[in-house]
DNA sequence: AAGCTTCTCTCGATTACCGAGAGAAGAGCC
DNA sequence: GGCTCTTCTCTCGGTAATCGAGAGAAGCTT
């Protein structure tokens, strides 16, 4: 199997999840089923790497989680940005936005 | 300290690096000076980080470098481009281009 | 019961980058 | 000669993010 799987370009994935929970509650598992759905299969998000951000941006106060029933009738952690989380999507997006056009401007220049 | 100047998006570096002497040989010294000025000190490159990659692009036969003396009189080592390292830049910028746009695509959903 | 799926969480290894240096050598000045 | 500034090389410890490979629990289907 040529490799070429497909990483996550690192520093990304916190922002990526910040912003997925900010169009709804949301459990873990569905965090990665929806980045990989919206990403046409570009991105996925690995078990491993999804809780230790989750983890992560829990502690740093930046969304907040509570248990409740699916669906499908199982339980499940929900997780929810919270105002501060709000605020460090904003400013996440912001690097990212300056940070990739200037990474865009390296590369087209001739 | 607050500081947080700009980072480099991990990953990213030796794409930039392979990059910047695609244009033409250059020494280490020069290279950061030539990313600085085209991202318009967007992005400033570590002199920890930048022989760090130098090296390993080196081992990996993308680069190779020689001695030479600068325009200023001083010795320093030049490099340069492999015909392996000009593929890679080719795979390393695809990979790239399809990944941020991936992940524009997520910043942007409503 | 067995097995599949959904969902949680852990942990060691790897790797890239930062940050803070040291060292060497030419240039200019006294 | 001695001094400092600049240019340019390279090293190394620490940190943080991600991977990769798992385990565990509980509801569903057969």
């Amino acid at each position: 199997m040529a490799g070429s799987k497909s990483d996550m370009i690192k520093g990304t994935l916190d922002m990526l999840i910040l912003k997925t929970l900010s169009l709804e509650p949301m459990h873990g598992w569905g965090v990665c089923e929806r980045i990989q759905e919206i990403s046409r299969d570009e991105l996925k998000v690995n078990q491993g790497s999804l809780y230790a951000s989750l983890h992560r941006l829990t502690r740093e106060g930046w969304i907040r989680s509570d248990w409740r029933v699916t669906e499908n009738n199982r339980r499940a952690r929900y997780y929810a940005l919270t105002k501060a989380g709000k605020k460090q999507l904003g400013i996440e997006t912001d690097r990212w936005l300056r940070l990739s056009a200037a990474v865009h401007d390296i590369l087209v220049t001739t």
